[in-house]
DNA sequence: TCTGGGGTCCTAGGACCC
DNA sequence: TCTGGGGTCCTAGGACCC
């Protein structure tokens, strides 16, 4: 724990939901939902509007459809927009310090102490605060974030929770514990459904609480370096530096499918394009790695694991996919397969000299971007089934505008942009040959282009 | 229409080595 | 003919986070 009130946590408020009413005027301040829109769809991110109706980040979207009014939007997310808006958010983080440390796309650590001469008092850090949620609000277009600022990364995360949304809490060095012993044990990163449950079982229930059992008794509740991390925790003890960078340690790529699959052949054609896509961004990152994992679920959610350790690193999509398909044989396909996953770990850099000795070694090979064209044949399937919810479309006399809705051979399409009122709806056929897939929109106005 | 997808970290047992 | 002990690697599973 520091003197000084020098690590700042934004997290944006409601972020892809927010991206969502940015770029689709119609939906500012109605429900929106953002996440799977399939039958095994979950949400990822509910605006405050659909949370007003009990919709919640991880609970299926059937079960959000239940609770949501006729009327709320359930979109498929736009990574690549979320993308795009991030950045521009971690750039402006980046102008406070240079230590700053993204935890998600939403989400990052910033260690104002490295920074260029802050005044760290807490009226200094306030009005630092004040001026970044500005800033932020106004080169995102409106998305909005909740900051916190205390001692630790702890304190800073526990004051951007404490106001949400658009908050603003410093907390104050010296009272640390007066704000964290009487929240709820749940607020403490670390503290899920199941450490939950096992705390409550001993009566604990808020972090006061938590702060009066001893070292042993926690270490025998949550194991060795859990428990004596919730024995720190209690106390607002956390020396957790903020950390630029991180090396990755794993690439991975799963899918859950609509229906459950027993066929080997087709869950072999899965394994070959998740294969695929690992391999592809192992390269694309100079990455390899030598432990090759299958992730398995079963029809009845049991999941399981079978993983192959290699003498030597690959990046080689066949290997993975050879390999994961063994690993399948032997785990078994009994009773259909909801999820499938293929995984790589136990990763190290290329050497530099390898970097650039191949010309063709960056490049996807053909059979690759088959591979990739192939499962999205699969996917589109009817004309339909090109179209997605959310999705940002052109039309060569209409202009552009996003998916609504689609089926019975028809899509219907919304034409408006972050810089329009909120526009007409029009009903398409599915295959019309003047609508096509677009980019996300430019949410800033032409005036501020640089 | 119960339960996504990308990760990290920890634990525990067995193999193997010194 | 008896079981010491530490360290590392591998495998599998589980909790947790966003």
């Amino acid at each position: 724990m520091r003197r000084e009130a020098s690590v700042l946590h934004l997290d944006l408020d409601a972020f892809f939901a927010a991206v969502e009413q940015r770029d689709k005027p119609s939906l500012r301040g109605r429900p929106v939902v953002v996440g799977g829109t399939g039958g095994r769809g979950v949400v990822a991110t509910a605006s405050y509007e659909a949370r007003a109706y009990g919709a919640r980040s991880a609970m299926s979207t059937a079960e959000a459809r239940r609770r949501c009014p006729p009327g709320t939007a359930f979109l498929g997310g736009r990574f690549g927009a979320y993308r795009r808006t991030s950045d521009v958010v971690m750039e402006l983080l980046r102008e406070l310090s240079p230590l700053v440390e993204p935890v998600s796309i939403d989400e990052a650590y910033v260690d104002l102490a490295a920074g260029p001469g802050h005044d760290l008092s807490v009226e200094g850090v306030t009005a630092l605060a004040r001026r970044l949620k500005a800033r932020i609000a106004e080169a995102t277009g409106g998305v909005t974030g909740s900051v916190g600022i205390g001692s630790s990364k702890l304190m800073a995360k526990i004051g951007s929770d404490l106001e949400k949304p658009d908050g603003l809490v410093v907390v104050a060095p010296g009272t640390e514990l007066d704000v964290l012993h009487p929240l709820p044990v749940t607020r403490l990163g670390g503290v899920g459904p199941a450490t939950a449950e096992r705390l409550r079982q001993v009566g604990v229930a808020t972090v006061a609480q938590l702060a009066a059992k001893s070292l042993p008794d926690l270490v025998a509740l949550a194991g060795r370096a859990h428990g004596s991390g919730l024995y720190q925790l209690a106390r607002a003890e956390d020396d957790r530096p903020v950390v630029a960078e991180r090396e990755a340690k794993s690439v991975s790529h799963e899918e859950t499918f609509e229906r459950d699959l027993t066929d080997l052949a087709e869950l072999n054609r899965l394994i070959d394009s998740m294969a695929t896509r690992v391999g592809a961004r192992l390269r694309s990152s100079a990455l390899s790695g030598r432990t090759v994992t299958l992730k398995l679920r079963r029809y009845d959610f049991t999941t399981l694991t079978r993983s192959q350790t290699l003498p030597q690193p690959t990046d080689d999509a066949r290997q993975v996919a050879s390999i994961a398909r063994r690993l399948l044989v032997e785990a078994g396909t009994g009773g259909g397969l909801r999820l499938l996953g293929v995984g790589v770990s136990g990763l190290s850099q290329y050497a530099q000299g390898d970097l650039f000795a191949d010309d063709d070694a960056d490049a996807p090979d053909e059979s690759e971007a088959a591979a990739v064209l192939a499962q999205a044949a699969r996917v589109a399937g009817p004309a339909d089934r090109r179209w997605w919810p959310g999705q940002d479309v052109v039309h060569d006399e209409l202009g552009p505008g996003w998916v609504w809705g689609r089926g019975l051979g028809r899509v219907t399409v919304r034409f408006e942009g972050p810089l329009t009122p909120p526009g007409p709806v029009r009903t398409l056929a599915a295959d019309d040959p003047a609508l096509h897939p677009g980019d996300p929109p430019d949410w800033r106005p032409p005036t501020m282009e640089p």
